[in-house]
DNA sequence: AAAGATTGAAATCTCAATCTTG
DNA sequence: CAAGATTGAGATTTCAATCTTT
């Protein structure tokens, strides 16, 4: 089964040479630009990567993102809503997820009675077996992806990451309304 | 109209802690994962805004990637094989993307004469303003989200970003056939 | 009315099959 | 038959509308 999982999609071959960047807008500073694509670039590397990885286990990213979310929870179990803010997509995408992992066993929906609007999601035997199975796989390639970078590396990177994650809301903040 | 871009799309609200990863599985290097993440992370973060962004021109990763090829192309025109190769994506995707931009005259097909199998593609007036009109607004932005990073450390992100990629190729190599 | 969940339509992208040309 | 381009079906995700419960 064909199972094309998405984390990202964006790809590009090459980053761009300085005389092209150079030719399509002024006053640019080339060494930000490169920051900016390189992390572009890195990621949709990955994606690719992790999108075949996922695949072997019959899961997207998007699925995997909510069977270790409901791992992490006490009980292991969520509502919709809940994971649809902690995954940070729409309810409409978690329903579609829960209806993908629920016909394969791998989460269980059941009514609640405190509120009957909502729904529990709980993580099964067989999702728990199958993160069981994968998680140190899973933690092995990601790990194995670094180890051309020292400890010391890795902090930087982490911290470089953090940097530009702050530019990101100063420069270019979320245009969702308020949760 | 609603023009849904997507650049990547994954999200996850906040990055695991510490012992949240080491119940999940044995043996990890913590900061290898973080680092891994962070790149994920910060990448998903990025691409939410720069749908935003691309949506204002009514443009989307893709779409953009299509015409900034073209823009750097000798004769501003390539063949959707090409396009497909340089931004590393099916044909498949070419041909939808290509579809939407010429209904909206910002690419031209036309058949060659010396291959009838093959088309020409080609950036037109219309694209190119188009092009000219966001490209300073789009590498103001991309290098602003940058300002918190000096020089070395946006030279160091990218040397970084580098080996991260040298590993990706050693321990998840691309599984598409040669090309 | 407001909140939770779902459904339906649309966008993006992939694979597999098809159609045309070499 | 190879190669280039397209079409059709499926996966993922979003928005807008709807249905149920509070």
């Amino acid at each position: 089964m064909v199972r094309r999982l998405t984390i990202l999609s964006m790809p590009l071959r090459q980053l761009p040479r300085e005389d092209q960047l150079s030719a399509e807008a002024r006053d640019v500073d080339p060494a930000a630009i490169m920051a900016f694509l390189s992390v572009l670039f890195t990621q949709a590397e990955i994606a690719r990567r992790m999108d075949a990885h996922f695949g072997r286990y019959g899961l997207s990213y998007g699925r995997y993102s909510v069977l270790i979310l409901l791992r992490r929870r006490e009980g292991r179990c969520a509502t919709p809503a809940e994971i649809a803010y902690e995954i940070d997509v729409t309810r409409a995408t978690v329903t579609g997820l829960l209806d993908g992992l629920e016909s394969e066993g791998l989460v269980s929906r059941s009514c609640r009675k405190d509120d009957r609007r909502s729904i529990n999601v709980k993580l099964t035997k067989q999702g728990l077996a199958l993160l069981d199975r994968m998680l140190p796989d899973h933690y092995a390639r990601l790990a194995a992806v670094m180890t051309n970078l020292s400890q010391a590396e890795k902090t930087q990177l982490i911290t470089l990451l953090g940097k530009v994650r702050e530019g990101l809301d100063v420069t270019m903040p979320r245009e969702t309304a308020a949760e």
